[in-house]
DNA sequence: GACCATGGTTGTATCGTTATAAATTTGCAT
DNA sequence: ATGCAAATTTATAACGATACAACCATGGTC
């Protein structure tokens, strides 16, 4: 009789079921319903590790659920709890370079493996506002969690979010009051080391070029550099209209005039490989030998640099761990609320 | 006494939406509805533009929908009709190096700029077998297309995909005899100009290290390669036990032991920047100057290498294109059945 | 024996959208 | 007026999951 019944109440989806179910229809709380005789809201609770349903159900339960490769519909989730289980990286298009993005991404969807949680790019295009694809994924709750670089000073994106108490953590900081979650290279630490160095081996005049002024780590770079050659006392210029963003190409072309003029730097702070390459060529057609004439100490994010030659000294910056962290201190910002502490960490140079 | 009827029937949400309306609910059809004395129906089918719905009531809802800024929620849109609006990527771990990755992202995210659809990277976890991603995406209807890389002659996704009927464009071709959706770039024709450009400045014995031969690809190079050398009768050698995914100090180490035996190659076919570097970095290691005793044809993806000293000769190929096409591709297939051919791009080298 | 707390399970409504079928209005010929 | 087809609009049910409240045994207590 209970057969009877079922049949008589669901005719429709019995039929459908049947017709597609010529490879393997998708299992739903329905079919782990029928098939353990439960209600399909006992299932759900079951599921969900409920402690009011008895254990023996919630085992068995989760037995045939495995068994028959039961996943949750995620639409039908979101559509139901509101949230996403997406993750959004906002990613901008100057991150062509170098893998800056990908290593990023490598450490994420570490962090991410084994959770129901999704990656998904939102690109943020450089003919619009960069608070744009924030107040698009706010708007339309299109993400539990959002991770972006390029943070400035007075940030719009993350006065926006914690406003609205939105999860998220940036690549570097900010000089607002409020403290926010962030995980940053310590961009200080990185410009003082490689300017120690070049005194060290006995540049009389240091150059650096910066990043763009509109973000946070350029005056940390800056303010690295500077406080390496005031105490040293040492020769220094910071060069002008170019910067970690411009072209390779726009980069050589600037040193390359540069080194024709009077009193040239003999010692260079690159923050990327780009800009070490387009530094090292205007030299080399400059005659200038590396180690003898001039000196380069880059950052580099790959490892490809260990096989440039002439060898030149690196100071290393993991951003395949950055991504990482960003992703497991997220998770455990949208699993509920945590210490603004918790969620900020200053990735530190090697002791050396 | 329709007020008093919709009062009646909508208690709760009425509630609802006045309490959250605070800093404004999200709008949805039904916001539309109210506010154009429509039914939920009749909105639905104006924003589809059928045709049955009257022009003047499709142009009053669309203006309504642009004026509260309404976009559909995409969790509802896909529990009822099945599809996700998300194009998956799947990423594999080792391109990491050199924003191979970020380039092509690059092209899909301005191929689906103005779509509604989202791109989803998909790790595929270097300790699971290469259809795991694409199983689990298909089983789960995770996506209504797939892009992948690194394909194989007998590539079993490639299988999988073509069987289901399911929307795709992996970079690189297969040997299978049906025809399939790709882009690739033409592999043979860069290792058969790289050898000719070697041969043509004095080389006599050519050096070229593969891509691992799992990969369709690294046969292409391989034929390309033996066929400038046969046609010219020069030298060759293949390196054996490393491969274009080898760390770069493996790469060096192997040139580095290679020089030391007798008759060293003299010109060097490189399939990537990093390999490129790594041999270069052997080759100074051991003196021999660029464009005296050794040459090297690098092909290169980023503009990089243009910055490079000693300048090497470079074959670019486009990266960010091969996103775009694989993109526009991807959703005209989806949209609907597109001939096979239509479906398959072939990037070529420059003319010289 | 009636009553109630407890543990366990279930029914109902709902998230926002769309496919389907039904209902309503309109126009026009009869 | 009357009927009927065409043109519009609407009601209903469903996609798969979960929040909430209600339900039903069971066993102990008075």
């Amino acid at each position: 009789m209970p057969l009877d019944d079922l049949k008589e109440r669901r005719p429709v989806r019995r039929a459908k079921g049947a017709v597609r179910g010529s490879d393997a229809a998708k299992p739903t709380l329905r079919t782990i319903a029928d098939l353990t005789g439960l209600a399909v809201t006992t299932v759900s609770r079951a599921l969900a590790g409920a402690p009011q349903i008895a254990l023996e159900t919630r085992q068995r339960v989760a037995h045939v659920a495995a068994e028959i490769g039961y996943l949750p519909d995620r639409a039908a989730q979101r559509l139901r709890t509101g949230r996403t289980q997406v993750i959004s990286l906002i990613l901008d298009p100057h991150e062509e370079i170098l893998g800056y993005a990908t290593s990023m991404i490598n450490g994420l969807t570490a962090a991410l493996r084994g959770t129901p949680y999704h990656l998904v790019i939102s690109p943020h295009f450089s003919d619009s506002p960069q608070i744009e694809p924030v107040e698009h994924i706010l708007r339309n709750r299109l993400a539990d969690g959002i991770i972006f670089t390029r943070t400035q000073p007075m940030d719009d994106r993350v006065k926006l979010l914690m406003q609205n108490d939105f999860p998220f953590i940036c690549h570097g900081r900010t000089e607002l009051a409020t403290p926010h979650p962030f995980v940053d290279y310590d961009n200080y630490d990185f410009a003082y080391r490689a300017a120690k160095k070049l005194i060290a081996s006995g540049c009389a005049k240091l150059a650096i070029v910066l990043p763009p002024d509109t973000f946070t780590f350029s005056h940390h770079m800056r303010h690295g550099f500077m406080t390496a050659v005031r105490e040293e006392g040492v020769g220094y210029e910071i060069a002008t209209g170019i910067s970690l963003d411009s072209k390779s190409d726009d980069i050589r072309r600037y040193f390359d005039q540069r080194l024709h003029q009077s009193s040239p730097p003999d010692g260079f702070v690159c923050g990327g490989e780009v800009v070490a390459m387009a530094i090292m060529a205007a030299c080399h057609d400059h005659g200038l030998l590396p180690g003898r004439e001039v000196d380069f100490v880059a950052k580099q994010t790959s490892g490809l640099f260990d096989q440039i030659r002439p060898r030149v000294e690196t100071i290393y910056e993991d951003l395949s761990e950055a991504g990482l962290l960003m992703g497991q201190m997220l998770l455990r910002r949208i699993a509920g609320p945590v210490p603004v502490e918790e969620l900020q960490h200053l990735q530190r140079l090697a002791e050396e």
